[in-house]
DNA sequence: TGTGATGATTTCGG
DNA sequence: CCGAAATCATCACA
């Protein structure tokens, strides 16, 4: 192995090297050698480094013979070796400032091995420092320029290096998005929490408008394209698991009702509030469940009818804190109860996904047949603090 | 390591 | 172009 291959090793050679070093350099400055010996070494590495120091001042030539010189020179092995251990530490410390989230183990190793060999990662300006220390530490002087490193050819040959690393990564990471091998990450809960608070408030048309889906991607952090795939995702699985996303369903609906309740107070508006006969406060939790999905009868989907004829009876249980919030749990549903209303929508040619629950001629999701997602009547009414829940009913402003 | 959950992609129909 | 449905690929956890 050659000296450039050897500090092309990086960490993973690290014992090795210190191995190398004991050896190397206590065999050449032997601390029993006579003073004298030992005074003529100090300036032979003085004069060696010097050479190291200029020998990109000098043609290419001139430059290769030192090379060559210093190559044979007897100190040569002890000194690489310094330099080996000096970047040993520069490395070190420099991977102790990285506190980055670990992506792809694999990629990880490939990285941490192209900082040990610096590669990648940042510039290190104090690894010359640290060299000069040590450079001046085996010179025995502090005369040497803190920049012995920089202008060596081992420099333009990281730089090639490195951009070559960067080349590959840019290659890797475009083949790892076009070829099917995609990188995926869940989404944070908080955002979870956000989309399945919006999904199960607006069951009864899941399809955010063009404008809930921004607002929906800004406060989740992701893009617009991932709340759609998590919308149709969400669809998709609900209603083939109805019966297990109820217990989901009721836990947004009873955050959703009790969010209701905590901010209901000004909004009383034009709704009428029932005073539920059931009791109006202690409805919550266990209750709202059944105005979603209720029926568990056979399809899984519940059919509007099915739910009308369900949960009328707790209707008016939610109806009063929901209505007068402007209705954060599905409120839409209530309405479309009130009103006895089933009407397939959208005949208008108007997409699902364009009008939000509260919109008239809301939309309503069309599989085989089954009307899932019930179709709204819109008597929308605003007034929720989420601006994704109460556009106006002229939202479908880009067409 | 097996398995369910989940985000992304593909296919298909309207 | 949108959404449903199927499928893939990865994550996360026991």
């Amino acid at each position: 192995m050659d000296d450039q291959q050897r500090l092309m090793h990086g960490h993973g050679a690290s014992a090795t090297m210190a191995h190398g070093i004991s050896q190397g350099y206590m065999q050449t400055v032997d601390p029993s050698q006579p003073p004298h010996d030992q005074e003529n070494t100090k300036r032979e590495i003085g004069e060696i480094l010097q050479q190291i120091m200029n020998i990109t001042d000098q043609s290419l030539d001139e430059a290769q013979a030192r090379k060559h010189t210093l190559n044979c020179h007897r100190l040569k092995p002890a000194l690489f070796s310094v330099l080996c251990e000096i970047k040993e530490k520069t490395v070190l410390s420099i991977r102790g400032q990285q506190e980055e989230e670990p992506p792809d183990p694999q990629l990880l190793r490939l990285d941490n091995m192209l900082l040990a060999e610096g590669v990648a990662g940042p510039e290190k300006g104090g690894g010359s420092a640290a060299a000069a220390n040590a450079s001046a530490a085996v010179s025995g002087g502090p005369g040497q320029p803190d920049n012995a490193i920089e202008h060596s050819d081992y420099r333009a040959k990281l730089a090639q290096i490195r951009s070559i690393y960067h080349t590959e990564l840019e290659k890797y990471e475009q083949a790892l998005l076009s070829s099917g091998r995609r990188k995926r990450r869940n989404f944070s809960k908080q955002a979870t929490e956000i989309l399945n608070e919006y999904f199960y408030s607006h069951l009864s048309n899941p399809y955010p408008s063009e404008e809930a889906k921004e607002e929906l991607a800004r406060k989740c952090g992701i893009t617009v394209s991932q709340i759609c795939n998590w919308f149709g995702n969400k669809r998709i699985r609900y209603k083939k698991n109805i019966g297990k996303e109820q217990e989901e369903a009721n836990l947004y609906a009873a955050k959703a009702a009790s969010r209701a309740a905590a901010t209901m107070n000004a909004s009383q508006s034009g709704y009428n509030m029932v005073p539920n006969s059931q009791g109006g406060g202690q409805m919550m939790a266990g209750q709202q469940p059944d105005m979603y999905n209720l029926n568990v009868n056979g399809d899984g989907y519940s059919s509007s009818a099915a739910v009308g004829a369900n949960v009328q009876s707790q209707v008016n249980a939610l109806r009063h804190v929901i209505a007068s919030t402007g209705g954060y749990a599905g409120e839409n549903i209530y309405d479309r109860i009130q009103q006895g209303g089933n009407k397939p929508a959208s005949s208008s040619g108007s997409r699902p996904e364009s009008q939000d629950g509260n919109k008239p001629g809301g939309g309503e999701l069309r599989i085989s047949a089954v009307p899932e997602f019930p179709d709204i009547q819109g008597l929308s009414e605003s007034g929720d603090d989420d601006s994704t829940q109460d556009e106006p009913p002229s939202k479908r402003s880009k067409v």
